[in-house]
DNA sequence: TGAAATAGTACCAAAACAGTACTATATTGT
DNA sequence: ACAATATAGTACTGTTTTGGTACTATTTCA
């Protein structure tokens, strides 16, 4: 359907605001502060956690840091846990699937959207999301990313 | 999930098929020639003409032509008959349905991603694709291997 | 020792997807 | 006229994915 899921979204939140803090932030206190439900960003944080992108502190007092600096971790690193691994169409990646290789239209194109969305994705950066997320208007920071990538 | 639909897909193989002949074809033809289930193509097939984006011929020895000319169908009007209105996320136009608009950090990356997917189809017209459907490799060998070691 | 936190699973309801079925209608060829 | 072939419209269904919950175990600090 062309949309990320909840999970995506909701990690992207939770991901920013671990990187403006320093201290080991816990799924609870995430939950309250955006008003999502505890038991979802639970779960998130231990995937996120399990992938290796952020940190786990056990034990009372403990939580979640960033596992690498911000400017390390990709938007499409993000995605690749949340979502499912990033496919447009089956055929994309392994031709054997195709049923009608002998001349597919659909193959050229859509590739090549995959790569356009992918390059994006890799590019935009969290720490690149976190000083855009401070600006309140809408056309403040956006047009450098709008025309970066189109092809 | 960020995939296509099988719709979808169908869809850019029956238009393309569509855009390289000038009299009616029928659902069955299509079916056949490309291997695919044939309620589903007559389906898909009902659903671009109630679209517009195909004009339907009835009785013996009809079937369907494009409605217009393939420079002027793009990616993105076919994929918005198959696949649910795009959309990356659900308050990236309805910002009412954000419930942390008070700093949401997904809301300036992701509407600038989906910009950039929709320019891209916009642009992607049915004639480009049908062209490029022709070369078997064009630089396949570049293609393939950019993508091999992407997501 | 108890409270607060993560770790690991496993589960469930609702929605979307992929595909099918059936009836009605229009056109052509004989 | 009539049968064959085609679209038109609609409704249905099994499967998968999504979004979210529940439960138990483990770790750490006070």
């Amino acid at each position: 359907m062309l949309k990320l899921s909840k999970k995506t979204d909701y990690a992207i939140i939770l991901l920013s605001h671990l990187g403006d803090v320093d201290a080991p932030v816990s799924a609870q206190e995430i939950a309250g502060n955006y008003q999502l439900p505890q038991p979802m960003v639970a779960n998130i944080l231990k995937q996120l956690g399990a992938a290796g992108l952020i940190q786990s502190v056990r034990g009372q007092n403990g939580g979640y840091v960033l596992a690498r600096n911000a400017e390390s971790i990709s938007l499409s690193d993000i995605i690749s846990v949340t979502d499912n691994p990033f496919n447009l169409v089956e055929c994309a990646h392994d031709e054997e699937l195709c049923k009608v290789h002998q001349c597919c239209p659909t193959r050229q194109p859509l590739v090549a959207l995959h790569r356009s969305i992918q390059c994006f994705m890799e590019d935009m950066t969290l720490s690149t999301i976190i000083s855009e997320s401070y600006f309140e208007n809408p056309d403040a920071g956006r047009t450098h990313h709008e025309t970066a990538h189109l092809s």
